[in-house]
DNA sequence: GTATGAAATTTCATATTTGAAATAACAGCC
DNA sequence: GGCTGTTATTTCAAATATGAAATTTCATAC
C-alpha cells in the first residue's frame, strides 16, 4: 500500500511536519541558551512563566491545564522548583484537597532575569516574519487549536 | 522590574506561544490516539516515518538529525523496536562504526496501516484553513527555521 | 449522617529526553 | 607504522513526560 495523497492533504501534512520542525527548533536553542546563560530547563521556565503576573499563584491542576501537560509531570516540576527555593506551596483556604504554587521573591527575580532574555531569542526568531505575516500566521494556529476532534 | 515590550514584539512572542500549543495540542490528539488504536507511541511512530520509502534504512546519526532530538534518544526507541520485531539494525559495509536501521516487512506493514490514519488526523486538524493559509503558514514556518542563532 | 461519585493531587511504573562521558572506528599527517 | 583529531554510536545519570492507580477531600443525594 503506498501513501499517496491529493495534493491539497500532502501541503497540510507538510505543514504539521513544519510546525513541528520550526517549534523543535526554537525549543532546542531555548533550552541550550537556559541553560548555558540561567542553569535551568525549559520546563521549569514554562512553570514560572505560567506563574508570573500571578501573586495568588495557580493551582496544580491550572498549571498543568496552562501548560498542557499531567498532572504528574507538574508535580515533579514544581518539587524541584521548590527545593531551589523558587516557588512555594501554599494552602488553598476552603478546599484542603488543592495547593496554590507561588513564585518566590528569589524566584520572581530570577524569572524576570530570564524574561528579558527570553523575549528577545524570540524576537530573533520571529525576525524573518514582518507584522502581516505574524498577525496571519497567528491567527492560523488558532484555527487549528479550536478544531474539535 | 516589569516586562513591558512594544506591542509588535507582544505579538511575536504571542506566535510563539501559539506555535507551542498548536503543536503540542496536535501532539497530545496524536500520542492518544496512536495508543488507544495502535498501541504504539508517537516516538515510535516518527521513527517509522522516517524509516518509511527508505529501503536501505538510515544512520543512526540521519535519524537523529531528522527527528531533531539527541543521538541516546535515538537509541533507547531503537532498541525497543527491535525488541518488536519492527527495525533491525543492519551493519553499514565500509564503516563499522555505523549502524542503519531499516524496517522490517511487519514494521512497514503496521506503519503502513498507521500512517493512513496519520494523515487523515492531520487533514483533520488542518481543515479550518484554506489552501492560501496552508501555504502561506508553511511560509512562514520555513522562514523562521532558516535564523541563525 | 452516610453513601456515592467527582475533583485535586500524588505516587508509581515506564518511556522519553537531554547532555556528558565513554567506546570504537575512521581519516590524515608525519 | 604511530599520533591526532573527528565521527558514530552507546552508555549513563538526571530530568521530563505519560497514564493509571491510589489518596484525600469535597459535594450532593438520600
Amino acid at each position: 500500500m503506498s501513501l499517496d495523497l491529493p495534493q491539497a492533504e500532502r501541503l497540510r501534512l507538510r505543514l504539521w511536519l513544519q510546525m513541528l520542525k520550526a517549534t523543535r527548533h526554537i525549543e532546542a536553542e531555548l533550552r541550550e541558551k537556559l541553560r548555558l546563560e540561567h542553569g535551568t530547563t525549559l520546563p521549569r521556565f514554562d512553570v514560572m512563566a505560567a506563574l508570573e503576573r500571578r501573586p495568588d499563584g495557580l493551582k496544580m491542576s491550572e498549571l498543568s491545564r496552562r501548560l498542557m501537560v499531567s498532572n504528574g509531570n507538574v508535580t515533579g516540576i514544581v518539587d524541584r522548583l521548590v527545593e531551589d527555593d523558587l516557588v512555594v506551596r501554599v494552602e488553598v483556604e476552603g478546599d484542603r484537597r488543592a495547593t496554590r504554587v507561588r513564585l518566590t521573591n528569589e524566584g520572581r527575580a530570577a524569572f524576570e532575569a530570564m524574561a528579558v532574555q527570553h523575549a528577545h531569542w524570540i524576537q530573533q526568531f520571529i525576525d524573518p516574519l514582518d507584522d502581516r505575516e505574524v498577525a496571519e500566521t497567528t491567527a492560523a494556529l488558532e484555527k487549528i487549536r479550536k478544531v474539535e476532534t
